[in-house]
DNA sequence: GTTGCCGGGCC
DNA sequence: GGCCCGGCAAC
């Protein structure tokens, strides 16, 4: 999917800073593109407020001021109809984020309690992550201490974790070899975070990070690193922080806005945990996706047909490990599937995203947990940080609807439901861990103060595939997609309460209207 | 009469 | 799929 950034396109209609642009075209109420609320609810900070064309808005705060981007993508992506919001910072440490530099605090506020906690790296890209022992070392060492800087090589180098230690070499040498090795290495590591923390934990971060089953196709891979397109991943479903590893990679792709990273949010409804699952061993050779059932074979086909090494000996140096990952297939997911029919079910992640090989299996064991439920993703992340969560939904639900959730520093969540944005209602869960709106036009996202939060981008929206495990397992889970049990015809609901947009608004301004009333369809603002 | 939105049509 | 609107049931 991609995010457009709004504020770069202001044919779209966008406005910022308050300014108006409305877009009227030929039509029986004339107004057709959303005028974009001014941004005056909330003092302090500079607050950008963009609207899309689904007539949501989204808000930025930016304490530098910095331009702020935000786009979504309507109907593009994995699930049509789905909408994107994105947020961006764009320049600073914004945008990439978080991760980059040698700013601990960026990560979305995870790490801010916790100083030097946010550092994980993503491995996808093995050259990245050369560069980035290059570079971001030194940045690094800057705030962090010496000892910090150089966790256990497996921080650097996610090395499947259930993987049984075959030939568990050294680990440095294992480390100091995959280096070297990376640069012509199929796999691509890529840098998410600046590690600060023991690996145990940073590991947790990034499982409970994870992948969002979402629809961005933007991993934002550069150019080298389309070793890993190919290779299949398995949708798991992501938390907020997500985000987090992507941006961390280079500062030329996160600093280009249109190359936004997404954030991941995690499913609205969590999904269980399957149980008959069968551990396979998936070869992460670009193009190559073969799975193997045990170990040995995995890296016996990769040592003989990747790396070129003798068939006959089953010399292992220890390099097939960072070529194959460990996958479960998942045996019986169709029971799974039947909980899962209606249309909106959370089941599962649109497009496979792009699984980086050895983070895919350290994700994957996460993974359980994660998706576990709900409370346990957020007490993973409250542990590591004060971040929250919030879910939202834009007008586009219409189309698409399914919450998202996007991390946001703490204070955000008073924010959010408290202050109330306009007529949005807002709940918050437990301690603010999470909470969820229903908003009227204006969506708001404002990063924490201080050093800086940044909501990167947000998604809507999104469909998720039933896909538990790997796709590389084979898809029962189709069956499972039975048609939902449909309302009897002739049965309509009884009108909510709740005032819509067409009674809250009026026809005068039926521009603010939610893409669903204007289309005389259910509301999706307002919500019974 | 107004509002909400289903169902269906057009592009 | 996006968009619009006739028409009907609930207010
Ligand atoms: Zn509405």
């Amino acid at each position: 999917m991609e995010s457009k950034c709004i504020l770069e396109k202001s044919s779209v209609g966008t406005s910022v800073g308050g300014v108006v642009d409305f877009n009227y075209r030929p039509g029986r109420y004339n107004s057709r593109v959303p005028a974009v609320a001014k941004s005056s609810f909330t003092p302090g900070p500079i607050f950008y407020k963009c609207v899309t064309d689904g007539g949501s808005t989204a808000a930025v705060k930016n304490e530098r001021t910095s331009s702020v981007g935000s786009g979504h993508s309507p109907g593009v992506g994995i699930l049509q109809n789905v909408e994107k919001t994105a947020v961006r910072d764009q320049k600073d440490i914004g945008s990439t984020g978080i991760l980059k530099r040698a700013s601990p605090t960026l990560c979305l506020g995870m790490g801010r309690q916790l100083p030097g906690s946010s550092i994980s790296l993503d491995i996808r890209n093995p050259g990245k992550q050369a560069e980035l022992a290059n570079s971001i070392r030194p940045a690094q060492g800057q705030n962090v201490p010496q000892a910090e800087i150089q966790p256990l090589p497996s921080s650097h180098i996610p090395v499947p974790r259930n993987r049984n230690p075959s030939g568990h070499a050294d680990k440095e040498v294992m480390a100091a070899t995959v280096l070297t090795s990376l640069s012509t290495s199929p796999l691509v590591l890529y840098p998410s975070c600046v590690p600060t923390e023991p690996a145990s934990k940073t590991w947790k971060e990034v499982l409970s990070a994870s992948y969002s089953s979402s629809t961005s196709g933007n991993w934002s891979w550069d150019a080298s690193d389309q070793s890993v397109p190919s290779t299949p991943s398995p949708p798991l479903s992501k938390d907020a922080n997500t985000g987090f590893l992507h941006s961390a990679q280079g500062d030329d792709a996160s600093e280009d806005v249109s190359e936004s990273t997404h954030f991941m949010f995690e499913d609205p409804i969590p999904r269980k945990r399957k149980n008959s699952m069968k551990v396979m061993f998936k070869c992460l050779w670009k193009n190559c996706e073969k799975v193997l059932s045990t170990s040995s074979g995995i890296q016996r086909h990769i040592r003989t047909v990747h790396l070129g090494r003798n068939s006959d000996s089953d010399y292992s140096d220890g390099e097939e490990d960072f070529y194959y990952s460990e996958i479960e297939v998942n045996m019986d997911s169709l029971t799974e599937g039947l909980s899962s029919l209606t249309p909106t079910s959370p089941t599962t992640a649109g497009p496979p995203p792009i699984f980086p090989p050895p983070l895919s299996d350290v994700s994957r064991s996460e993974y359980v947990g994660v998706n576990g439920s709900q409370s346990h993703t957020s007490s993973l992340l409250s542990q590591s940080a004060p971040s929250t969560l919030c879910h939202i939904r834009t007008d586009h639900a219409y189309q698409a609807t399914a919450p998202v959730s996007i991390p946001v520093g703490p204070e955000l969540a008073g924010i959010g439901s408290g202050n109330g944005i306009g007529p949005g209602t807002g709940t918050g869960t437990g301690n603010g861990i999470s909470v969820s709106w229903q908003q009227p036009p204006p969506v708001i996202f404002k990063g924490a103060p201080g050093p800086v939060t940044h909501v990167r981008t947000v998604s809507i929206g999104e469909k998720r595939q039933p896909a538990v495990s790997t796709h590389a397992t084979v898809s029962k889970n189709h069956a499972l997609l039975t048609p939902a049990t449909k309302s009897a015809p002739g049965t309509r609901k009884p009108r909510g309460e709740a005032k819509k947009c067409r009674k809250v608004y009026g026809m005068e301004k039926r521009d603010m209207w939610c893409t669903a009333c204007r289309w005389k369809k259910a509301c999706q603002r307002f919500t019974d």
